[in-house]
DNA sequence: TGCCAGGCGGGGT
DNA sequence: ACCCCGCATGGC
């Protein structure tokens, strides 16, 4: 088990960010657990970042050296700088996301690497919110690849290399037909037929194009991954669940839900777009539209899986 | 116990 | 451009 050395140390000036909601949204108990997380920086070459969730931080790698560029990565990685005024002010009297922008202003996305972006979205495919991320919970510990930070054991995301060498454990995990899906992105990536630091310069038209390309990646998927590998917001995913919300919610066909959410939130679509599953425990469609109907417009905790608590189940 | 769920591609029209 | 179907798996 490789072996990373603490390089930096330092405290993040949070200012309105809450770093607790932005280390709780859809994670695993094993990065976090309601005080200290770790945000994954480099999957390949491994480079963690400890995160207390009053901002103080220490940076791990394999030299135990590294350039201050990392601490520009942590932050970017939890939104620190990301100006959501404009979303906000957009968001403030809707319908839907109101009142949970108005609750949960200091929410923000973390991001992950494109590889591992690609592989949440292909989870998410024809499944619940649960299932996906059972399916990618069960792949992490099936590959089980861990890093010692500090004391701390740290499980690591598969790396393409581990996939493509060994494929039949994404069956174990329950990816289903999934699995050859995730099997083309592995190979994509092993062969560096893809490099995001080369496509973080392209538009996300351009990057939803490329990405679609491997096959069992659609337009859901690409445009998922997109916001969550570079926070670019302006392709929103939109699947069946939010397609049918929209066009109850702002009385729209079905055919036209996606040009009214771009037309509504602009640039912020792809963030809205993820916001609604958050703001709407990401319960299943029939459930959803009751919560709707009941004004249940922010998070509950029910004591069942939720985006926010999914930390406390799968650990 | 049969549905069916935050998609997708392939094959039809 | 559309429409429609099958698809692995697990939860209800």
């Amino acid at each position: 088990m490789d072996k990373l050395k603490p390089c930096i140390h330092g405290k993040i000036d949070t200012g309105e960010v809450d770093l607790y909601l932005t280390l709780a949204v859809y994670n695993f108990g094993f990065w976090f657990n309601g005080v200290r997380g770790f945000v994954i920086l480099d999957d390949m070459d491994p480079v963690v970042a400890e995160v207390s969730t009053s901002g103080d931080y220490t940076i791990y790698s394999l030299s135990g050296n590294c350039s201050s560029e990392y601490i520009n990565r942590l932050e970017w990685s939890l939104g620190i700088q990301e100006d959501l005024t404009m979303f906000y002010k957009l968001g403030m009297d809707d319908p839907l996301l109101g009142e949970f922008i108005r609750k949960y202003y200091g929410w923000r996305l973390r991001s992950t690497s494109l590889w591992w972006a690609l592989i949440i979205g292909v989870c998410q495919q024809n499944a619940s919110f649960i299932q996906g991320w059972r399916m990618l919970y069960n792949i992490i510990r099936l590959y089980n690849r861990k890093v010692l930070v500090g004391k701390a054991e740290v499980l690591l995301p598969p790396t393409p290399y581990d996939i493509v060498s060994n494929k039949a454990l994404l069956i174990n995990a329950g990816t289903g037909y999934r699995a050859n899906t995730i099997y083309n992105v592995a190979k994509t990536f092993a062969n560096k037929e893809l490099d995001q630091d080369v496509l973080v310069k392209s538009s996300s038209i351009d990057i939803e194009e490329e990405l679609k390309r491997i096959k069992g990646i659609g337009s859901y998927t690409a445009r998922l991954s997109i916001v969550l590998a570079f926070r670019k917001y302006d392709l929103p995913p939109i699947d069946r669940w939010l397609r049918k919300i929209i066009s109850l919610v702002y009385k729209v066909s079905l055919k036209d839900s996606e040009k009214m959410w771009m037309r509504k939130w602009g640039k912020w679509s792809g963030l809205a777009a993820l916001a609604t599953t958050i703001a709407l425990d990401a319960k299943p469609l029939s459930k959803a539209i009751e919560r709707i109907k009941n004004r249940q417009l922010a998070p509950i905790d029910e004591n069942k899986p939720t985006p926010l608590n999914l930390w406390k189940f799968l650990k």
